[in-house]
Formats: C-alpha cells, sequence, structure tokens
DNA sequence: AATAAATAGTCAACATATTGACTATTTATT
DNA sequence: AATAAATAGTCAATATGTTGACTATTTATT
C-alpha cells in the first residue's frame, strides 16, 4: 500500500505522451550506435537524407533546417562539422549573397550507401511484430499528435 | 516526375519511426516552454518528478538516472543546477558515503504543483481526437517499440 | 535614391547528452 | 588483513539544442 513510484503518479495521457518520448530516444540511441561507425551523428546523418534526396544533391542551410525542425543557429555548427569531416560542401549562393548552399560530397553519398543496410535491418527488427495495417493505424495517430502539437508549439510562440 | 523529396525517398517503416522522432520532439518542446515560465527545463522537471513519487522525497541519485534513462555523468550536471536553484537538496548518503542522495525541498514541490494545471491541459488538447481505446492501442503498440529498442540497444553496448 | 523592414546566417552563452578517465568507497577474494 | 574487483559519482572534452544579439544582404516603402 505505501510504495509509490514514478509510473503510477503518471495520468494515463501523461503516460502516453511520455511513452513516445521514450521510444523516440531509445530508437535515436539505436541508430546513433549505427550511425557512429561511419563517423556520423543522427542529426549529422539526416542533414545528408536530406541533401541526397534534393535537387543535384544541395540545398539552402534554411530549408534543410526547415525540413528537419533544426533552428538555424544550430545548422551552423551542424554544417560546419560535416564540411570538417568532407560529407558535405558548404558554398555562397550567387543569386543571394545572404544564402548558405549546403551540398553532399561523394564521400557523403557513399557513406549513406553503406549505412542504408544496417539501418534498415534496425528499424525492421525494431516493427517486426507489426502488420501493415498496425503500422498504419500507429503512423495515422503519431501524425495526429505531431500535428496537435505543432499547432500548439506554434501558439506558445507567437 | 522530377521534384524528389526527402519524405519520398523514406521507406515506410523509417517513415513510422521518424514521425514517432518528431512527435516525441514536438512535445517536449511544448512541455519545455510551460516548464521555462517557472524556471525548469524537461528533463529538470521529469527529476523533481521522480524525487516527489520517490519515498520521503529523496532517492540517490544513479537511482534517478536510472528511472529517466540519463547516464551517471549528465545527472552530476542537471542536479547541481537544480540544486543552485533550490529545487531540490544533494546530501551525501551516511550508511555509504558513495552514495548522493536528491531530495525535493519545498519550493520545487511548490513548483510541481503549479505547473500540473497547465501542462495537463496541453497533453489533453494533444489527445483530445482519441478514444480511451486508441490511446491504450497506441500505448500497446509504444510499448511494444520501446521493448525492442531496449533490447537492441543492450545488444549493442555489449 | 534614401531609408526602413525583412530575410539569411553566424556567433556567444548556456543547458543538455555522451564517452572515457579518474577518485573514493565498499565488497569480494586470497 | 591485504589486495583486487565492483560500485557510485564527478570531471573534462566534445556534440547538440536553444535563445538572443549581431552583421550582411535583399526587398519594400517613402
Amino acid at each position: 500500500m505505501a510504495k509509490t513510484n514514478y509510473q503510477n503518479d503518471l495520468t494515463f495521457e501523461e503516460k502516453v505522451m511520455m511513452a513516445i518520448v521514450r521510444a523516440a530516444e531509445n530508437f535515436k540511441r539505436t541508430h546513433s550506435t549505427i550511425f557512429k561507425k561511419y563517423g556520423l551523428s543522427f542529426p549529422q546523418y539526416n542533414i545528408l537524407r536530406v541533401l541526397e534526396a534534393s535537387d543535384l544533391g544541395q540545398n539552402k542551410i534554411s530549408s534543410v533546417g526547415r525540413i528537419m525542425l533544426v533552428p538555424g543557429a544550430n545548422m551552423t555548427g551542424l554544417a560546419k562539422r560535416l564540411e570538417k569531416q568532407e560529407f558535405i560542401l558548404r558554398k555562397r549562393d550567387p543569386g543571394d549573397e545572404r544564402v548558405t548552399i549546403l551540398a553532399i560530397t561523394d564521400k557523403g553519398k557513399t557513406t549513406l550507401k553503406r549505412i542504408e543496410e544496417e539501418k534498415d535491418k534496425a528499424i525492421d527488427i525494431i516493427l517486426k511484430d507489426f502488420t501493415e495495417t498496425d503500422k498504419n493505424g500507429l503512423l495515422n495517430k503519431i501524425k495526429i499528435i505531431i500535428r496537435a502539437t505543432t499547432a500548439l508549439n506554434k501558439g506558445m510562440t507567437r
């Protein structure tokens, strides 16, 4: 009767949200461990993915940040470290001197290819107990939460 | 036909996992905005919650870290900053001189109470479109992912 | 054209996260 | 009892995340 613990004092709704946070942190840890073997961190890997999927393998630093929900100030350091390791190039946009363009290098592309298989295997293990219907249902629910939190965050900073 | 974008190049399974990451980050941002008004960060708030729910409002720093999945080295700085703001006390365990005990202060307890209503309201807004069945189903799926990622992480560091 | 406002990015300061080295204390082994 | 091993915690170095101040450039307004 006496023994209390953290989980018991959370409301059910709070448990749901904290579970999502914990799942995300676990997953980031899983992937970070893989990426580190290739010299990349989780956000660095994601920048490369965005550039790889962009036209000509390049994009504005601000656009990459917008896609990843990473603030501009944070992108500067991330991009500099990626450049130092030669995964990307940084160059000025001739058409607008304010703009910094990021471009993935051959080394960056090669590294992504080498990571791909191991990363996909990990995701398959994580989701192995889910049917396609399960995954669709889960994704739809998560999307609702993303929309709600995005709206809340906009309202709070305005 | 030409226009590529980031989302299209993700596998479906990857989309599911990245959506969870994004939802978690959005949620942490929502709550951080609330907590900041009371002088607390997201992890600081969670430490207070763990202590509040612990016997006598106190616990070993390592136990708090274990519950929150925060490495010990990280706990040191978090606890020091919480102590500086007088939300907690840090004291040595007389029975084992290696151990650091964290204890929530009255200021800490009061602050948690003041945060509670606003925080619960935000969570209710985020989950307002979900039935109880929806939330149960979601939580169960997320728990499966937590178990799978926990097992993977253990296997990778061993 | 000159000025004001908006946009893009960087930098500095600080909090948080992770790893590995290190100290101190306790427990186990010989 | 002396030594070895395990445990608890801190510290230093580095990366990441966030805010606010700042510079440079471009666009809008007068």
